[in-house]
DNA sequence: CAATAAAATCGGACGCTCCGAATTTGGCGT
DNA sequence: ACGCCAAATTCGGAGCGTCCGATTTTATTG
């Protein structure tokens, strides 16, 4: 059995097929009566109304040219306290999105909300999407865990451009720390690196269930002729911290998320890269000196998301997924000064 | 002035609206001359094609009459020696395909390859595909490393249904190994266990870049009052290896991916569930009783490469993906008589 | 040059919207 | 009761880009 359209619809009933579509969409040219009784057949006959097609097919009509695009709502939660790091990487994610969306016939727009769970806001955001004929979401990454469960999501698509979101359970896109760190570990070791080291705040690693560290365990493990250097993590990581580490265990090439680390590991002696190598986790904190790193690719990322949600607005997929899924995509080593590059010999 | 539509340029050139709209997007239909004239002639009359406004038409027109819009094929490595849990594997994805290409529109059907890079079968399947018109393909996990480079990939879009391929790079979507492990430690840690323990067959967490036992080492460091047990790891892991590692180390909850186990647990004194727990890693696995194990939802990886299959031939995205990218789908926790509830003391 | 095969182009139908036109309804004066 | 007009309601036509079967043109062969 096929899907109903306004024309089967139109003639179950008796009407015309423009009645049947002025109906559905609350057109006042239609008598109440009358919208009353498409609305009960129209749903008996199981039609779904699809936004996107109607919104084509509108500005088709109306103007011949068809300049039409939809509409993808770019979601940012305020943070008053955000890294300048963090700042960049959002807008490098919404580059991302807004970059693929018009490439497949969608602007994007940009929306704040403030932080934490509050209503008020949330319900104004509801209006104006709804208001404004929003279908499609993508929330861009927030270092708390955002609740966002208070907007209408049956009217809705979304997706999180972050590892997880709970509230509602969204499909994520997101770049793969533990690959990443496999990745990176292997390349340190066609260097000629043996003992490789990693510093880590604990916020960081928390958020991402201890990815970062999990793959470095692992991998430190089941690489040969490795010598283990158990992982340096504290709130806040300080010279006075990394000094001791380092001077203790010695890695030949440390991993972590400051440049900073660099000058701390010279006034321990070491000479980088000549006898240490370093590598920054995420190239997009701030630093001193051009430095190998990990590029999070945040445009990859913002457009596959993008991708998603422009797939589910065009087969007419609104609310909660029934089983959220994960989409990473690898970090980009960078490479870079203070790594020697690969030994032939091993 | 208005806007050049399809129709209006047709006019000027002297052609039909279809052969215009085929020219613009590129069918092999139309001569690649008249496509030079016809792209020629659009940019002069600035004419913009819109891709959202050309997938809702392409959606209209093919929602017509509910028929079949494509082939999708299921491409399966034949492995002689493959075990009973990793056939039923393959059975329950090619299931969960099926399903969701039908809802879609499209049919799955099965093809076999030889194993190894074996060239003439490759070629072989190369004509069948082509001469069959079939552009979709999901490939079946397989357990080596497949290869099928040696395809004509400009003309196929494909999705690998297992968690890393390499020839060539493809999209994938899989079960989430680190998730999962996460998620079930925490559950094992809500039910008071405290000291859990992992056996794992290498060449198992190796494919997995040793995703099992990077998320059992990352989780049992920072889980509050948790005992370190160090995960038990062989080529075959047997009795003779299970008992000395469990009468040293004295697991109060052990994971692995033999069911066999809890007999191993009970020669050597345990009681399940009174004393000690067992969950297995994967619910496909033989077992001679009822088990708390792990739910890899075969049906919905397959259903998640249907999508991601049919979303690609839709936007007509052939080829090897720019960035390829992991989908991955949490496990599912299936309770069982092996382990004991939560309790609410802690 | 006739007979085929292959390549290239065309035409119809599709769902939905907008807007002017057509039809029905209701009010009111006579 | 009836005619008239305006308001309320419904209808029909035209138009968009795509797909696919049908048709026309071109090339190939005996």
């Amino acid at each position: 059995m096929s899907a109903p359209t306004l024309r089967t619809l139109a003639k179950t009933l008796g009407l015309s097929r423009t009645t049947i579509s002025d109906a559905l969409r609350g057109s006042p040219r239609v008598k109440a009566e009358t919208v009353r009784r498409v609305r009960e057949a129209a749903k008996a006959a199981g039609y779904v109304h699809n936004p996107l097609t109607g919104a084509v097919m509108s500005q088709l009509r109306r103007s011949r040219g068809q300049q039409f695009r939809g509409v993808l709502a770019a979601l940012e939660i305020v943070e008053p306290e955000r890294g300048a790091h963090a700042v960049r990487y959002n807008e490098a994610v919404l580059k991302g999105i807004s970059d693929r969306a018009s490439e497949l016939g969608f602007k994007m727009e940009r929306f704040e909300l403030g932080p934490g769970p509050d209503g008020m806001r949330l319900n104004r955001l509801n209006t104006i999407l709804h208001t404004r004929n929003i279908q499609g979401l993508v929330l861009l990454p927030a270092s708390g865990l955002p609740d966002l469960s208070g907007l209408s999501w049956e009217r809705y698509t979304a997706v999180y451009a972050d590892l997880f979101i709970k509230n509602p359970p969204l499909h994520c896109v997101c770049m793969d720390h533990y690959r990443s760190m496999v990745m990176l570990l292997r390349e340190l070791h066609t260097r000629g690196y043996r003992r490789p080291g990693l510093f880590m705040e604990i916020a960081i690693d928390e958020r991402l269930q201890y990815r970062w560290e999990g793959a470095f365990l692992a991998v430190q493990k089941y690489l040969p002729n490795i010598t283990e250097v158990p992982a340096l993590r504290s709130r806040n990581i300080s010279r006075e911290d990394f000094v001791p580490w380092f001077r203790k265990y010695k890695p030949d090439v440390v991993l972590g998320h400051f440049p900073a680390a660099i000058e701390w590991m010279r006034s321990a002696g070491a000479r980088v890269p000549k006898t240490h190598g370093f590598v920054c986790l995420n190239s997009l904190r701030p630093t001193t000196e051009p430095c190998a790193a990990l590029d999070f690719q945040p445009g990859q990322i913002g457009a596959r998301a993008a991708e998603l949600v422009i797939g589910q607005l065009l087969h007419n997929e609104l609310g909660i997924p029934v089983q959220p899924s994960l989409t990473t995509i690898p970090a980009r080593f960078i490479e870079g000064p203070t790594l020697r590059a690969a030994t032939t010999g091993g």
